[in-house]
DNA sequence: CGTAGCAACCTTACGTTGTAAGGTAGGCCC
DNA sequence: GGGCCTACCTTACAACGTAAGGTTGCTACG
């Protein structure tokens, strides 16, 4: 693993490798100079710490999402292609929006890629007024994940945690049942995040063009 | 400090005042127990652990969010009242968002909450299918927060740093320039969180209506 | 009344984390 | 060849969460 020289980039490249494979709290600077084949201080002439080693990652994210870009016609139709385009890299990097949300200053190439987003609207004929509203409701969408706080990757429930859940928690019960009962794949119909993500967005995208043609 | 017998509620209380007062960051166990004259140890025949003091944190929070709910006729307006409620929670505890997204297993409450919301909207005769939709759209929304990724907290920049901005993004300058000029109260104005909150729940809810009601 | 038991709190100690401070080996330049 | 810079290593420290076990004082019961 030792070998060749340490860089930056290597170094960023590894750390990505680390979190995707074992997840943020995984990313110690003893854990990647080990993957590395260096000890630990020695990151720190490549990085002045741990918060900058972050900082990289999150650039790199965000580059990763910017690179994404895909064409497509009309501020609408431009939007949706990249916020899809974003959600893949999320879904590439499951501990992105944690990172994201958890750096205490905004990384400055976020400011660069809500840019892109204010020109491809102000461009195609957006009020600058609404497109900084807009900007403000595509929010975590924009980076292509949506705040999943209600994720029920839990896996499958026991029995008698049915029946308990039934009793404290009647309308989600109701609803999982006539939801599960709907759908004919019931594994991919259920709590779908790209489904689920398209139909938030659209709502979004639709909704602000409806503002802006009354 | 000292005096009164520790509780699992005095507990809970001390750290929301700490978290309050100076971050997540700054409630560790020693802290912690030092708001309460007490070693941090002593804290463990209260609380299992860390994660249980965070789960308790958590779970007092999404309560102090429940207990906001204040009426109103309809699922629109009942939904509406109670996420701008949330939002009020979430103002007064900074924290709450960061800590939501950084638990690790859903808060159990988090579903109770969610059950209400499903049936206040189900009881007003959406179906589940949408409700299940409504649910993920609202994301966070219903817990009073949009993911502040792009937060203009950091004050005033100097002249220098404007120009350079206007270089690297052109469009966001375009923007901050019009929108100042065009707001009575340049300061109340930009970036209000409170109009922006508003604006996209009503972009959410109005786009939810008129799916149900085509 | 004595004593067993238990709840509440303290003491000590360990492993892990980020990182400050300073050491060392090799290549480059004058 | 002697200084200097770059890249890496060694050692050490403070702060964190917490395991293990000790101390104290109240309470219940034979």
């Amino acid at each position: 693993m030792a070998q060749e020289r340490l860089t930056r980039d290597r170094l960023l490249a590894a750390a990505t490798a680390v979190a995707d494979a074992e997840g943020l709290k995984a990313l110690t600077m003893r854990r990647l100079g080990a993957e590395l084949g260096v000890e630990a201080m020695s990151l720190y002439h490549h990085l002045p710490g741990k918060e900058a080693l972050l900082d990289g990652l999150a650039d790199a994210l965000i580059r990763e999402i910017q690179d994404q870009n895909r064409g497509g016609t009309g501020w609408k139709d431009r939007l949706r292609r990249r916020f899809l385009g974003a959600r893949e890299v999320m879904v590439r990097h499951p501990w992105g929006p944690a990172l994201l949300g958890a750096r205490s200053s905004v990384p400055p190439r976020l400011f660069v890629y809500f840019d892109e987003i204010v020109g491809t609207m102000t461009g195609d004929g957006v009020s600058y007024r609404l497109a900084h509203r807009a900007l403000h409701s595509f929010g975590s969408m924009a980076l292509g994940f949506t705040q999943e706080l209600f994720r029920p990757e839990a896996g499958v429930a026991s029995e008698t945690d049915i029946t308990a859940m039934a009793e404290v928690l009647p309308h989600v019960t109701a609803m999982v049942a006539a939801e599960l009962h709907d759908v004919t794949d019931p594994v991919l119909g259920w709590c779908d995040g790209q489904t689920e993500f398209e139909f938030t967005l659209d709502l979004i995208l639709d909704g602000l063009e409806r503002v802006m043609t009354p």
